[in-house]
DNA sequence: ATTCTTGCAAATCATTTGCACTTTA
DNA sequence: TAAAGTGCAAATGATTTGCAAGAAT
């Protein structure tokens, strides 16, 4: 389950004073795999805490990254994107509506098999796959001839 | 081979005017394989071109990624690298001494086999893969152990 | 002479920092 | 009451934009 207390839980597990602030923030990540920026959480959440402010969103984040708890994707530079699962999965983001997809390997199968090319003496700790192209909606798929130029 | 007129050659042939400024981007890029930033590009460039402005650096890097002879590549947040190498490879960061490495896979043997999770009525278009580790350095390697806390 | 290219200065956007105030243990 | 957590305002760093001056066709 997906529940308030479950995020409290994961928090003092892992050793974070779940304050009502954190406690939203990780939440809101949790109950919504969007990929958001820390302005897009710092908007919904301030919904709910009117007194938030960005400077402890991005503590917050940092906190949880630091920890484990959230991961941090790049999926176009110059922004951050934060994600609560922490499960093995890549992107795919869609060049014509720009949404973003998550991919999750079938059961068993690693998301990167192997890396080719990487010699055996590297230690490898952790793998970002962000795919680009054009999703399956209409009016997406009538983009890719227009890009053709 | 990468001589200045070769670069002159591409840059005309995908129809860019080669100014002294771009040649001197655009050919430093080519003979320089380190995933530089604006920045670097600015610095290291300016040395031969005095007058040299970023703006006309950060002009020049989207022009060259528009007409494809230029990739920009995302190794962590907040800013932007680029690799004048278009062939199909990945990168590897060791989380100690920060270098770049270049992930060819051997010939014939694509990046990524396929990507797994990926539904059929998605068009793939390009794919970034990005490692973090520990390169076989050996102060690299001892700090290996220090990260497990 | 018109268009392309450059470069300065100012603007913008994401993120971080310094510090004072508040809350909690 | 000491320590932890929050939030405002200012600072920073990367990149973009507006625009005037210079170079090229």
């Amino acid at each position: 389950m997906t529940t308030r207390e479950d995020s409290i839980a994961i928090l003092r597990k892992i050793g974070v004073t779940p304050s009502p602030q954190r406690t939203a923030i990780y939440h809101f990540l949790r109950t919504h795999a969007i990929h958001p920026t820390a302005e897009t959480i710092f908007a919904a959440v301030r919904l709910e805490q009117p007194s938030l402010s960005l400077t402890t969103v991005y503590n917050t984040l940092k906190l949880l990254v630091e920890k484990r708890a959230v991961r941090e994707i790049i999926i176009e530079g110059s922004e951050l994107r934060y994600d609560a699962d922490m499960t093995e999965h890549g992107h795919f983001k869609c060049l014509h509506c720009g949404d973003v997809y998550d991919l999750f390997p079938p059961d068993g199968v690693p998301l990167v098999p192997s890396v080719p090319g990487l010699p055996d003496d590297f230690v490898l700790k952790e793998i970002q796959l962000c795919c680009r192209g054009y999703c399956p909606k209409d009016a997406c798929r009538a983009a890719i001839c227009a890009a053709r130029n």
